[in-house]
DNA sequence: TAAATGTTGTTGCTAACATAACAACAAGGT
DNA sequence: ACCTTGTTGTTATGTTAGCAACAACATTTA
């Protein structure tokens, strides 16, 4: 009767990301509740229009997602959880390895040719892709690693990515004095403090780096993590000598007040 | 110019099952081969409406699938494949994870009440499904197990799913008389021959079992694995006396036949 | 001025959503 | 037998939402 309209929203975007749709993931819900249903049970547990029960039963079927009887009237069966949402998985997952492997043979065929601008900054989206870049850029490091970060972004992986940076490249890293202390093996000079900067300083409040760092290698390449407030942090990456020239002024600047402050 | 009218269909079907509309997919195979290019390239080389390039490129930057310059006129460029492809695949599973609890969670809350009506025949489709059935069947079996199939389904997974059998239930095996021998460790007795049946027997010609099996447990439940020939299989579940009545003669004669034909 | 950029709004199209109506059939009662 | 009553499965038809495609415009750059 009154259905269950107590279904989590999100429950139903879910749902949908895996390909399906409004009707057929409310369908799915109410046969995992009542077993071997007919399409009128489903239609009332469902809330989803009687006729329309039926091409949406069909599409469930070809999806794996229910089974049928062979009875008259026909009976419903939902596949279980685990196994429906595999299913689906399995689909999406075939999909997305044929199209990496598709795109990859488009993406090599054009070479390193047009090499992007280096007198442009690029902003980056998305955790995941930051931190790829910094790998980039820490890996070919030659002479040089200037890193300038709040000490959870370091500990959050960052530092992690500091790895691969070969022992002739001089590594310096300045963060709040906090305690986590990691004297990484390689020769890196930590230098206390520094956490802030002034605004527009009314009085000498310090503003605090959270969540946001900045990277410069062989004093060519500079990455800014912004760590954006609300949701997904972004970035500024640019090979521009004009913003590199920026980026280490800044940090010499910050590294200066640092490094008085410790006295 | 002539743009790319050289994209497999099936990469954008792909994508779009990543979600992805195949504007977004269109544009971003299309960066994929112009490293930084600004909006109006991105409209040439991907035949997308230039108008329409702009929405398009602010939902890329949004799933973390190109990154944007701080020029005028904006430059774009296309995260690697690879990365582009695990970020968003990253969503999906995160969302198909969440799904898989909920949805968990709906299901026990209704308890094996009105346990799926013993007297019907189910369809079950697809491989995972009906080999997840089997599997159950085996598990609680508890006194006989019969099988019928042909030796390329048993080579496929189904004799793996034996391994559960407990070692006091009674399991035969028919099946052709194939290579690959299997005296698995517990008591299984196998017959060579017996591979098929006759159709309406205009001449003794005997219909191999492709893809294609029955079993039988407890003489309680029976499962008959329907190889389509096409595309994904499809099998047939039932409790019904009636049905497994008929099941059990059919392996009786089978049996009897492949006794006879094997002295 | 000319060309290109970025934006806005309109229209068309398609899949999904939603409702109504219908023929076929199976009770069940008179 | 007949006529209800109710259910099943199907078809037709209208609505909505999101994306696709185009046209027009203000703004900038050269």
């Amino acid at each position: 009767m009154n259905a269950s309209r107590d279904i989590p929203n999100n429950l139903l975007e879910s749902l949908k990301s895996l390909g399906l749709t409004k009707y057929e993931a409310l369908v799915y819900i109410g046969l995992l509740r009542v077993a071997g249903a007919t399409a009128t049970e489903v239609h009332e547990t469902s809330g989803v229009p009687r006729a329309s029960v039926y091409p949406v039963l069909d599409r469930l079927v070809q999806k794996e997602l229910v089974s049928v009887s062979h009875t008259t009237p026909k009976r419903f069966d939902a596949v279980p959880p685990d196994q429906g949402v595999e299913n689906l998985m399995r689909r999406i997952e075939s999909d997305a390895e044929s199209a990496r492997l598709a795109l990859n043979a488009l993406y090599r065929e054009k070479g390193p040719g047009a090499r992007g601008s280096q007198e442009l900054v690029w902003t980056i989206y998305g955790e995941e892709n930051i931190k790829t870049r910094l790998a980039e850029m820490f890996q070919g490091a030659e002479r040089s690693v200037e890193v300038l970060a709040a000490n959870d972004l370091l500990e959050g992986g960052v530092l992690a990515l500091l790895e691969p940076v070969p022992g002739s490249v001089q590594v310096n890293i300045v963060t709040e004095r906090s305690p986590g202390e990691r004297p990484s093996r390689f020769g890196i000079h930590i230098l206390p403090l520094a956490a802030g900067y002034d605004p527009l300083s009314t009085q000498g409040k310090l503003l605090p780096y959270e969540r946001s760092g900045v990277f410069l290698v062989d004093n060519a390449r500079t990455l800014l993590w912004l760590g954006s407030s609300g949701e997904q942090p972004s970035a500024l990456y640019s090979e521009s000598p004009g913003f590199v020239q920026f980026v280490r002024r800044h940090i010499a600047s910050v590294t200066e007040r640092a490094r008085a402050a410790a006295q």
